[in-house]
DNA sequence: AACCTCACG
DNA sequence: ACGTACGTGAGGTTG
């Protein structure tokens, strides 16, 4: 194979970055994002191209003998912006703390120096890449020199490629005819005068037919137009100047070994700290980092034989130990940590004896684990037959309920925020990411342990951290009665799953098949052709353009096509019907069929898991498959749910699910009187807003007004606003502010609470549930009206959802313990946010169901009466 | 990967 | 003058 090089034309890659990345700067105020974009670029052109050898060409800022600049510095390098200027020496730094090549050569521009280098390497036999936004360096390229010139467009930065043949292409010119060509037409931005009057099309055609200036400036009496000519001859010396202005030199003398070329992109502790002070930290998430020996000495990691374990487990007993672990084809790697050592070993998790030391510590509630997202371990640890008992400390969910708007809890990055030290590679950096994702097992033992190593030490003072903040946050209670508690009862959930009836599905997705076919036929027939009915690019030109529809509303890219655009027009229009009908379908067979049955087991089961660190508010949520949105609400869409059914025929479902829970909580946190009364006296509470908004009697409420009331009680939940209101009734915007005030009139202190609640969330930056679970809003904070107003919603929604999810939580605890200190068969199976499903014997039917009821709706004690509904059923529908 | 659409509470 | 309902996850299309 040959060998590859790859080159950088420095300062042109800079300026393109510059440009094409939005200005970035760390919290010094120093720019970054000409760094930011360069490392990115050339990062991603490293992996495409995987060259052996690397090197970053820069002009040096001392004036070159002739003067010239790149384009895009438009003839004058003091125009470049000062935020760019300020980042080049900090770039060179940055390339030279990662130790890669950066070469120049006083009197000679970076073309120059690329050139010779590209020149070297082919001589050597090399495949050569050479990046650069200047395409004056086409002339170079030959079968082994490619040019590639990096262009930052909407979608994206696309990336062109010049080889010779690609020049001859565009050009019609060789790349050696190209340095005449540009003699001749000249380049006002490199200062290249040319001839006068002559441009592209004439300067290619001329060489094309001559071959280079000098041929052509001999014949130059074969010239028939006259102007030419005489331009040629008068202008011939700057001609020939011009050419050599623009030749790009391929004999600089430089003094270099191919070896300094080489490269490791694993950064050292110098370029570690580099990339943090300039907080690029999604590029240092792609890098890996060097183990220094100084922290391979403080490791000092422990590892043995079985009985040096053994030992260990005595010496341990009933103390706090942080376990990291992978596990990989039956090996499980793990480090054990405390404050002072870590031991590390490698177990075959099959072997039995092996396996019984592993269920010993495990198991036993005498050893105190911490443990990052220990549900996942136990999954993992499960599939071996070995449970995991007595994690005090999951930093998984620590971390969560400290920031719980974070994206992931990546464990570098908790590092950062938690301990303030960089010392770990993220999974990223030492596996990839992705398809190309590389197994523990590849990486070399010592660096396993290392980081395995590591993992578990963070751990450690990563949990004493953690808990010193959930205590100044009054948050520990939150995490250690409630949701720490809640991550075996998730696991039981996830492990038991729910049966599916598969011949049910199945007919059905074949049902739905036929539909779909019957109504995109007829959609065709009216449309008058065939098209992607799924499209709603398509869709937008068969109705609003095709068929002449007068589109209601637009989205950012075009025509609205959503359900309520089409409801509107479906009056009119027939096709719009149809086609409302097939998107039902459709969504119901690859959503529901097709997905569900792409995750059933063999035994019918669906697992789906039950993610506790997602949401900003506390909620959970439900993946693979998402089993908190199940149809119901639709006939077509309520057959699904029907077959939902009880794992065996000894067993029946018990559904339990609160009544108004967010407007409960609503009418407790608030105070409100007359709220608190209505629920107290169970009064139908949608009926009782109706009659005060649209001032009739309560027992003459319409079903419409009730309905209308209805989603003024949901507007208010959600953080109401007269558009919103309107937008949903479909009335105007005045109506609907009629109907806000009538509702603050008849709930006074509903106002009190959203105007107290913005105004903390003003103060204090976020706002917190009854069970102090909080929610950072810098948005409310924000200059943005929109951002604004939105961390105002934000503000008086998430004390509501927020302490309705601490309270289903509280009831799932305790439902889940009941059941096992009664030593039922019965089993919690699902949660809906309001509502829990329990797989239940039919011989526990009454207990559970009494059970159920007490424990929901005494979850918490409040001002109003908590209410749930249960019901008992043969499926999943049957119940509600 | 971003966007649209739609299922749920 | 502007442009919004709160919280999710999944499938499909498109660039």
């Amino acid at each position: 194979m040959n060998k590859k090089l790859l080159l950088f034309d420095g300062h042109s890659i800079a300026n393109r970055a510059f440009y094409g990345v939005p200005l970035l700067t760390n919290k010094n105020g120093q720019y970054t994002n000409a760094i930011f974009g360069f490392l990115n670029m050339m990062l991603s052109i490293i992996e495409k191209e995987k060259p052996d050898y690397l090197g970053i060409a820069f002009d040096l800022s001392a004036p070159t003998f002739r003067h010239k600049f790149s384009e895009e510095y438009k003839g004058n390098r003091k125009g470049m912006p000062e935020e760019l200027r300020a980042q080049m020496p900090l770039l060179k730094q940055v390339l030279g703390a990662m130790h890669i090549q950066i070469i120049s050569k006083e009197g000679f521009e970076a073309d120059d120096v690329l050139g010779t280098l590209a020149k070297e390497g082919e001589k050597n036999g090399m495949q050569v890449t050479v990046v650069s936004g200047d395409r004056d360096l086409f002339q170079i390229t030959s079968d082994q020199i490619e040019i590639k010139i990096p262009r930052t467009k909407k979608t994206g930065t696309e990336i062109e490629s010049f080889f010779a043949k690609d020049v001859i292409e565009t050009y019609g010119v060789t790349p050696t005819e190209f340095v005449d060509v540009k003699g001749l037409m000249g380049d006002p931005s490199d200062n290249i005068k040319g001839v006068p009057g002559i441009g592209e099309k004439t300067a290619v055609k001329l060489i094309k037919e001559y071959g280079s200036i000098e041929n052509l400036l001999d014949h130059v009496e074969d010239i028939k137009q006259k102007k030419l000519k005489e331009n040629l001859t008068v202008y011939a010396q700057d001609a020939r100047d011009s050419k050599m202005l623009a030749k790009i030199v391929c004999d600089v003398p430089l003094e270099y070994s191919w070896e300094s070329f080489e490269f490791d992109l694993m950064l050292d502790e110098e370029a570690n700290e580099l990339f943090q002070s300039l907080e690029l930290k999604s590029i240092l998430n792609k890098l890996p980092r060097k183990t220094l020996k100084e922290e391979q000495a403080a490791l000092e990691i422990k590892e043995s034989s079985l009985d040096d374990f053994k030992q260990f487990l005595r010496d341990y007993k009933n103390q706090t130990l942080s376990v990291s672990y992978f596990l990989e084809d039956q090996t499980l790697g793990m480090a054990l940590a405390t404050k002072e050592t870590v031991y590390y070993r490698e177990w075959d998790i099959t072997d039995t004896q092996e396996k019984d030391l592993l269920i010993e510590f495990f198991e036993s509630p005498s050893y105190i684990k911490i443990v990052h997202d220990s549900k996942k371990m136990m999954h993992d640890l499960i599939e071996y037959g070995v449970g995991l008992a007595n994690v005090v400390f999951d930093t998984f969910i620590a971390a969560y309920l400290l920031h719980p708007t974070n994206k992931d809890y990546d464990l570098a990055e908790l590092e950062e925020l938690f301990v303030g030290s960089h010392q770990l590679s993220s999974e990223e950096q030492l596996l990839g990411k992705g398809k190309s994702k590389k197994n523990w097992t590849n990486l070399e033992e010592e660096v396993r342990k290392q980081e395995i190593g590591k993992r578990a030490m963070l751990l450690t003072s990563m949990a004493a951290h953690m808990k010193e903040k959930l205590v100044e946050e009054n948050m520990l209670t939150l995490f250690e009665e409630i949701e720490m508690p809640l991550i075996e009862v998730l696991f039981d959930m996830e492990i038991a799953g729910i049966s599916v009836d598969p011949q049910g599905l199945k007919q059905y997705g074949e049902e739905l098949e036929a539909l779909l076919n019957q109504i995109s036929e007829a959609i065709y027939e009216e449309a008058g052709e065939v098209f992607n009915i799924n499209s709603p690019k398509q869709l937008g030109v068969i109705l609003f353009e095709k068929m002449g529809i007068p589109p209601v509303k637009k989205t950012k890219t075009g025509y609205s096509t959503a359900a309520e655009v089409l409801e509107v027009l479906s009056k009119d229009y027939p096709i719009v019907d149809k086609i409302l009908e097939y998107r039902q379908y459709a969504k119901l067979k690859s959503t529901y069929v097709e997905g569900l049955l792409a995750v059933m087991t063999e035994q019918h089961k669906i697992h789906s898991t039950f993610n506790q660190t997602i949401t900003a508010t506390g909620r959970l949520s439900s993946t693979e498959p998402n089993l908190q949105n199940i149809p119901v609400k639709f006939e077509m869409g309520k057959k699904i749910r029907s077959l939902f059914i009880p794992s065996s025929k000894d067993y029946v479902f018990l559904d339990g699910d609160y009544s108004q829970i967010e407007l409960r909580l609503l009418a407790h946190i608030s105070g409100d009187q007359t709220l608190i009364d209505a629920f107290k006296h169970d009064v139908d509470i949608h009926a009782l807003t109706a009659s005060q908004v649209f001032h009739v009697p309560f027992e003459e409420v319409s079903p419409l007004q009730r309905s209308n009331a209805k989603a003024v009680n949901f507007g208010i939940v959600y953080g109401i606003s007269a558009f919103a209101l309107a937008e949903d009734l479909r009335i105007s915007q005045k109506e609907a502010q009629r109907y806000i005030d009538g509702y603050f009139t008849k709930y006074p202190q509903i106002r009190d609470y959203i105007d107290n609640t913005i105004a903390y969330a003003m103060e204090h930056g976020y706002v917190e549930t009854l069970y102090h679970r909080k929610r950072e809003i810098p948005e409310i904070l924000a200059s943005n009206y929109n951002l604004r107003e939105f961390g105002k919603r934000v503000a008086m929604n998430t004390p509501i959802q927020g302490t309705a999810a601490d309270l289903i939580k509280i009831a799932m605890i305790r439902v889940h313990h009941k059941l096992k200190a009664l030593n039922l068969r019965s089993k919690l199976i699902l949660t809906v946010h309001d509502e829990l499903l329990i797989e239940t014997h039919r011989e526990e039917i009454e207990v559970v169901k009494q059970l159920l009821k007490e424990e929901m709706e005494q979850a918490g004690q409040f001002s109003v009466p908590l209410h749930v509904d249960v019901h008992q059923g043969e499926n999943w529908l049957a119940v509600k």
